[in-house]
DNA sequence: GGGGATTTGTTATAGACCACTACAATCGGC
DNA sequence: GCCGATTGTAGTGGTCTATAACAAATCCCC
């Protein structure tokens, strides 16, 4: 129960997928898939920049706002929208947990699971967090008019759905 | 140099963000980034689907475009084309190199890179996964119009520049 | 031209993330 | 009450990628 110490959170991409001058991008110019690619990794590289130092991945802030909006959630339905197995879910929470962020609550209905709670503390980390991320990416999204920003999440959620 | 026998490749992320009904996501619905992040996991899987059985990823077909398109390029080119530090992009080259896929050959220029060419053997393989990928990204695409798909592709580079 | 800084490829090491499996407790339907 | 499904858990393994350190080669600048 007392926090496992933890190294300090490294981004798995450190680097951007450079647009090298001079260079032959083929028939990667056309796809979606690529453009994609390279947009999220400079998202999160973006995202990494503006939460430095404070432990928090994209997938850890998608938790915490998603335990938020939803107290009492089980671990697996947290897996769920996370895309990860329980196994995973189960490490996240754990993490959380040890830092006094997330506290599991029998659920009063099923004596198996747990219902996730953020904590007054989890809860002030969200507010805080949820300040940075959102200026981030109004921030990131600059380049784009407010039109074309409400475009393109409509056609990314197109394509996601 | 005989080619190492490796276990089959398994997507890291084998499932779908799931937009799970009746579940409150909060600020995540406003976030390019979460959209971005959606839609790139949905792409993912499709891609996985698509060359089942074929030990290709995202990156390493990207890897093979590349080569393909700028024959003689060095393992640190490509490593910035892909975002990754040198060491990756010699794990790579290896990984190519023993399925004869591409071949180093001594740069005429500078005796301490290697030309990165795609074999006769690789450049089959990157024509046939050409048609693969070009197939699945359009199939993929197909809940856009042409119009939508050229706009999202380009505020996807905006984003991304 | 010579010498220090830089670059390239390489090896070794380590860490983050995540899946899979097996297990016990619990639930649900019949 | 019983059997299959579900939940959380613990253990294990694999993939990807970064970092550090090194030798060889190159570059640059005076």
């Amino acid at each position: 129960m007392t926090p496992k110490p933890t190294a300090p959170y490294r981004p798995r991409t450190l680097a951007p997928m450079q647009r090298v001058a001079g260079l032959d991008y083929g028939v990667l110019d056309e796809l979606l898939g690529y453009a994609l690619r390279r947009a999220q990794v400079a998202m999160f590289l973006a995202f990494h920049a503006a939460t430095r130092g404070q432990d928090i991945t994209p997938p850890r802030f998608t938790a915490l706002v998603i335990v938020g909006a939803n107290p009492g959630i089980s671990q697996t339905a947290l897996g769920n929208v996370l895309g990860i197995a329980r196994s995973g879910a189960m490490v996240l929470t754990d993490w959380f947990q040890a830092r006094g962020l997330i506290a599991r609550r029998r659920a009063p209905d099923d004596r198996r699971a747990w219902g996730l709670h953020l904590t007054a503390r989890g809860e002030r980390m969200v507010r805080s967090m949820t300040r940075k991320v959102v200026a981030l990416d109004r921030r990131r999204a600059a380049v784009l008019n407010g039109e074309e920003r409400r475009q393109l999440l409509s056609l990314l959620n197109k394509l996601a759905a």
